[in-house]
DNA sequence: ATTATTTTTGACTATTTAGTATAAAATGGC
DNA sequence: GCCATTTTATACTAAATAGTCAAAAATAAT
């Protein structure tokens, strides 16, 4: 295996144009933007990616795999598994990050943009989304184990309503960028849980 | 006042703009889409609606003022004002037309591209999803006075609970479009209704 | 009828877009 | 050291983009 190494951190450039795809959509995301958050050439973008639509899906599954990883983390590992939802709902609603606030989900943003521009696209995005919903219904059974919920609470049922209420906050912090006027109608939508 | 007439019909064009503004979002509508589907020349475009930019706010103003017109009405010429509500939610799990479920939400899908393109454009489609959140208050303040609600039911918490629910739906109906894997999930939601 | 005013039409422009091509630089195997 | 291979760098292209312009067509007021 010859040839000249790269010279460029993969993780860390999928970061970088995570952040562009987040913050603009798909199609406002203009390679030139991209080139200069990654700090690339545009040369090596294309060697090394292919085009903007593969990038954008490498840049999902790297985006996606590692903020799962994470929650899934830390929903085995405590023995609060209905803290760690609360808390994941939390931090949407009073994100450290600001910015946050504004580039909402990045996932729900591409169903939103993408389902009549590239269904390709939109199902990635899809099939990461019905992940998330499949994250929480685990931690829902896992609550369930251990008794922190009754043996017939529905996991399936609830884990659909966590992730239409997650499909909403993200539009509605939009709307209400503030922890106060999210606060109480978040805590309104978590009674289903103890 | 001398000149030449106008040949179209300006309702009408601005519903073809806003079946193309819908589906495939402001960005990715070319001027070109526009024209075709609204079946206009380049100069009468831009000599009546003035640019892109216009012509959106046009759009949105003229399609938010039908709908919640039509959905004012209903709920007071209604006996059940939460029976509007309720079919307004239920249209959503089920539309007639299909296409409105890869559609989604006109003023969500706004909201979710223009946060980080556009702040004027944002502020609109968030100041119209708004309106539809004091909608659902006015329905709900009139079945308190009807007495369908008890007398401390906070309106205000559970309109923008409502939005919210809205806001979600308009992407988990592209993760499911059909009826079945929603309604379920619906009917759980709006249990806070009676 | 003439004239001032408005709309319509379609050609035109300057800019931006995603993606390509080609050559130089770097590197490992022999 | 040489050569095959890979990455990097940048100039380039073809297509699409939003928006302009000037002339023709239509109309109302005088």
């Amino acid at each position: 295996m010859a040839g000249r190494h790269r010279t460029f951190d993969e993780a860390a450039v999928l970061n970088q144009a995570a952040e562009v795809f987040w913050q603009k959509g798909y199609e406002s995301s203009s390679t030139e933007d991209l080139l200069q958050a990654m700090e690339l050439n545009k040369g090596s973008l294309y060697n090394a990616f292919g085009n903007k639509k593969q990038l954008f899906k490498t840049v999902v599954k790297h985006y996606a795999g590692a903020i799962f990883e994470n929650l899934r983390n830390d929903i085995q590992e405590s023995t609060r598994p209905v803290s760690v939802i609360r808390g994941f709902f939390q931090e949407a609603c009073d994100p450290k990050d600001i910015s946050a606030h504004l580039k909402g989900c990045f996932l729900g943003n591409a169903v939103s943009e993408l389902a009549s521009i590239d269904q390709e696209l939109e199902q990635l995005a899809i099939e990461k989304l019905a992940t998330l919903e499949h994250i929480f219904q685990e931690a829902l059974d896992r609550a369930k184990e251990l008794g922190h919920l009754p043996a017939d609470f529905d996991t399936a049922l609830n884990a659909r309503y966590l992730i239409n209420i997650w499909n909403g906050i993200n539009v509605t912090r939009r709307m209400y960028p503030n922890r106060q006027e999210l606060e109480p109608m978040l805590k309104m939508c978590l009674n289903i849980l103890p």
